[in-house]
DNA sequence: GGTATAACCGACTAATCGAGTAGGATTTAG
DNA sequence: CTAAATCCTACTCGATTAGTCGGTTATACC
C-alpha cells in the first residue's frame, strides 16, 4: 500500500473543511461524525495539518478548525506530505536542497544505483499527480453535502 | 515510504540477472555478493519473482536463476507488483476485473468518496511510471558490470 | 465566576508488517 | 557420494499503524 489511512483520513478531513460554506470554525467532533472516523485519532492528524500551516484552529467553546487558505491554493502534495512525511518511493531517497534526488547507495563508491532511474520516475509520477490536484478539485468532486442530518436529526 | 526494500532488492536482483551476458543460470549467492544483500532474504524475494513467472530456476549444482523473458519484455510494474503485491495507493482500493477502480467506502450508501479522484490519479501516475519502464531500461542505465573482482579479488 | 465546549498534549496498547535469520529438505553435476 | 545449489517453513526482532485514554488549557456564554 502506497499510503496509510493517515493520508486517507486527513484528506477527508480537509475536504470536509473545504465543504463548509461559512467562515466559522468547524469542531473536529462534527468532522468525525460526518466522516465516521474516531475523534481522538483525528486529533493527531489535524495536529500535523496545523503544524504544516494548512489549517488554523480556534480554541474554546464554538472553536474548531478552518482552512488556512482557500481550497484552490492548497495542493494535495502539501496535505499528503504533512500527514505521511516526505514522499519518497524508497528509503534510500534523499531530497537534496535544489530539488535533486540523491540515493544513499551511490555514496559507497559502488557502481551507479540501478534502481535510481525507476524510483525517480515513480516519484515524478506521484508528485505530479499530487501537486496537480488541489483541495478544491476534491471538494468539487465530492459535491455539496448531502445532508444526512435532514434525515438523521429526527432519528 | 511508497515501497519497501523488497522492491528495491528485488529490482536489483532482476537487473543483476539482466546484466548477465550468457544463457547460463546465475547462482543467487553470486547476486547476493555482487549487490551486498543477505542471501537468505533474497531467497524469499526470488521465490515471489519465480511464482510470478518472471524468472526461471535451475536446481542442483551449477543451478541458479535466469530471466524468463528478454529484459525488453519485462515491464517494471510486473516486477514491483510481484514483490510488493497489488499497487494501490490506499487500503480501500480494489481492482475490479475490467480495470476499473472500486473504493470500499462507496459500498456503504455513503456519499461519493471524496478521496477517490486523488488516489486514482496517484495510482495512474505510479502505474504509468512503472509500466513505462522496462527492465532493459534499467540494465542499460546501470551500465556494464564494473568488475569489482578485478580490484577486490586480490584484497 | 462557573460551566460546558472544544482544542491541545503525551503516554500507552494491540496488531500488523518489514527485514532478516536459521535450519533443514530436495535436486543435480561431477 | 558429495558439494552446490534451489526450495521451504518457521521463527525473531523492531518499527509502524491505528487507535485509546486521561488530563490540561483556553474561551464563549449565562
Amino acid at each position: 500500500m502506497l499510503f496509510s489511512t493517515k493520508a486517507e483520513y486527513g484528506v477527508r478531513l480537509m475536504v470536509e473543511l473545504g465543504r463548509q460554506p461559512g467562515s466559522e470554525p468547524v469542531a473536529l467532533s462534527a468532522v468525525a461524525e460526518a466522516e465516521r472516523l474516531p475523534l481522538s485519532y483525528l486529533e493527531h492528524l489535524v495536529a500535523k495539518l496545523r503544524n504544516a500551516g494548512l489549517v488554523t484552529s480556534t480554541r474554546g467553546a464554538h472553536g474548531g478548525y478552518q482552512l488556512a487558505r482557500p481550497a484552490t491554493e492548497i495542493s494535495m502534495d502539501q496535505v499528503v506530505e504533512a500527514l505521511e512525511g516526505q514522499i519518497a518511493p524508497m528509503e534510500c531517497f534523499h531530497e537534496a536542497p535544489e530539488g535533486k534526488v540523491l540515493c544513499s547507495h551511490e555514496t559507497d563508491g559502488y557502481d551507479a544505483c540501478a534502481t535510481k532511474l525507476l524510483w525517480t520516475r515513480v516519484q515524478g509520477g506521484v508528485t505530479k499527480a499530487l501537486a496537480g490536484t488541489s483541495l478544491a478539485d476534491l471538494v468539487e468532486f465530492a459535491g455539496p453535502h448531502e445532508r444526512k442530518e435532514s434525515v438523521g436529526s429526527a432519528a
